[in-house]
DNA sequence: ATGTAC
């Protein structure tokens, strides 16, 4: 609710139909194309001012096409909202490191399996304790994988690629990544000598926060033909890794944002918030910055990668016996804080922009050439995770995504209460006695972490999804419930 | 998100 005095955002915004609301340009002097807010109408009055001021912000940025975009699950961000999309002009944008995040390649990746339910359940507890014993978590964690200055480099240019050609996962996974996990353009040079020292130790690391490893089960599917493509059925037991390019990626940002200051001023660029740091998209310095975060995406990936390999030896050590062959296969990874050079029609012609994806998932229409082969009739997955203790879900990317959105979508619930705050209300132990009565198991580093990623303080994972489900963005595939969840 | 302040 707010004041009698002080604005809305209902006061500021024209409906555009049942989930799409637009910032009109004359909100803000110097904006250049309207702001677009994906949303429902419940999901509304949990949006703060201050997203809208920064769709709004952004908007204001040299090239931008058609319209400055945010997500259902848009919140409060560095400078772009996380939840935000905007795509700017390859010649007359920008690049700005704000609009992709500090940690650069942040992504989920879906891994099925043969098991079920019930297979699981028994075993759930030795299961969670292993993999949390095998995979390194928290802040500051550092791995069990030592590589070299040289293989750091090679991480950073060949990505998933470098993985599977040393002994993490297999080739079938590769095409089951988005950029097939080795993006093109990455330049070691362009990384710091700080941000190679906290990246090296940092291989195959969950890190904190949000982040997390989930075994979880199918409980509901809503698209038979797309879940069987995906190779999805009811009862199934999947596990889900959300995590991104830990200190590597956080101090490319950094180093690059300096920079990029810098550069904002030289080139003359108006900036109503410093936040939103940016060059000419063909500037030495925004390509500069662009073959790092390439490094961060790249190196991304290979962490994902290698945590995925060994939950892999997990399973295998735990239910292979039994089982034979359990048949852990990718079904998927997406990145949803990255910038990519992309092809989009605008205005009828198709033109080539530097598309920003910060909290946001890329959802690529059936047919689209960077579709493998066995999901072009379906469309890309689009994975979204729920907060601890709710629904993840599969969806599929729908043939007007990239008319309505740039081929995008949400990528996760949205928080809604602080860090600070959670921790004052809510009691971690609590939490976890919580859910586990409700059958879900948690192992995470301290409590007070389970109370600052409580189910209470994110939107419902549900609302965000139906209203892009609505949009005809990304069509509901299939559910899965958390059973145990890994924190640092 | 993050060697949670260089």
């Amino acid at each position: 609710m707010s004041e009698e005095n002080e604005t809305s955002v209902f006061d500021v915004l024209k409906k555009i139909n049942d989930n799409a609301w637009e910032v009109p340009v004359g909100f803000k002097p110097g904006m250049n194309v309207p702001g677009r807010i994906f949303v429902s109408e419940s999901l509304l009055h949990l949006l703060d001012m201050g997203t809208l001021d920064q769709v709004a912000n952004v908007a204001i940025l040299p090239g931008i096409q058609r319209y400055s975009m945010a997500m259902p699950d848009a919140h409060l961000g560095y400078g772009f909202p996380i939840g935000g999309v905007a795509a700017f002009d390859k010649h007359s944008g920008i690049i700005s490191p704000g609009g992709v995040g500090f940690d650069i390649n942040c992504g989920v990746r879906l891994i099925r399996s043969n098991l079920t339910e019930q297979d699981v359940r028994p075993k759930l507890s030795g299961l969670l304790d292993e993999l949390f014993e095998v995979i390194p978590t928290g802040v500051g964690s550092k791995g069990r994988l030592k590589v070299s200055d040289a293989e750091l480099d090679d991480i950073f240019v060949h990505g998933v690629q470098w993985a599977v050609d040393n002994g993490y996962g297999v080739k079938a996974d590769i095409g089951h990544c988005e950029s097939k996990g080795q993006m093109s353009g990455a330049d070691p040079s362009t990384v710091s000598l700080r941000a190679r020292k906290r990246g090296r130790p940092q291989i195959g690391t969950l890190g904190s926060g949000n982040h997390f490893l989930e075994v979880q089960y199918i409980d509901k599917i809503y698209d038979e033909e797309a879940a069987s493509a995906m190779g999805l059925r009811e009862g199934q037991v999947t596990f889900m890794i959300h995590c991104g390019s830990r200190g590597a990626g956080h101090q490319i940002c950094t180093d690059h944002l300096q920079v990029l200051a810098q550069a904002s001023k030289k080139y003359g660029i108006p900036l109503p918030d410093k936040q939103l740091a940016c060059a000419p998209a063909q500037s030495k310095e925004a390509q500069d910055y662009f073959k790092a975060m390439v490094c961060a995406a790249n190196y991304a990936w290979v962490n994902r990668h290698v945590i995925m390999h060994w939950t892999r030896e997990v399973f295998e050590r735990h239910f292979a016996a039994d089982h034979g062959d359990l048949g852990l296969d990718l079904v998927y990874d997406v990145a949803h804080n990255i910038a990519k050079l992309e092809e989009h029609k605008i205005n009828g012609k198709n033109t080539e922009v530097y598309v920003h994806r910060k909290g946001a998932t890329r959802a690529f229409p059936p047919g689209h050439p960077d579709l493998p082969e066995d999901y072009l009739v379906v469309g890309q997955p689009v994975l979204i995770p729920g907060s601890m203790g709710t629904p993840s879900y599969v969806l599929c990317s729908t043939e007007d995504s990239m008319d309505i959105s740039f081929g995008s979508a949400c990528h996760g619930a949205g928080r809604v209460m602080s860090r600070k705050h959670a921790k004052k209300e809510l009691i971690g132990e609590d939490i976890r006695d919580e859910l586990s009565s409700r059958g879900i198991l948690v192992r995470a580093t301290q409590p007070s972490l389970i109370a600052e990623e409580a189910p209470a303080v994110y939107k419902s994972s549900s609302e965000v999804v139906d209203v892009v489900h609505d949009l005809g963005i990304a069509r509901k595939v299939a559910r899965l419930l958390p059973m145990g969840v890994i924190k640092g």
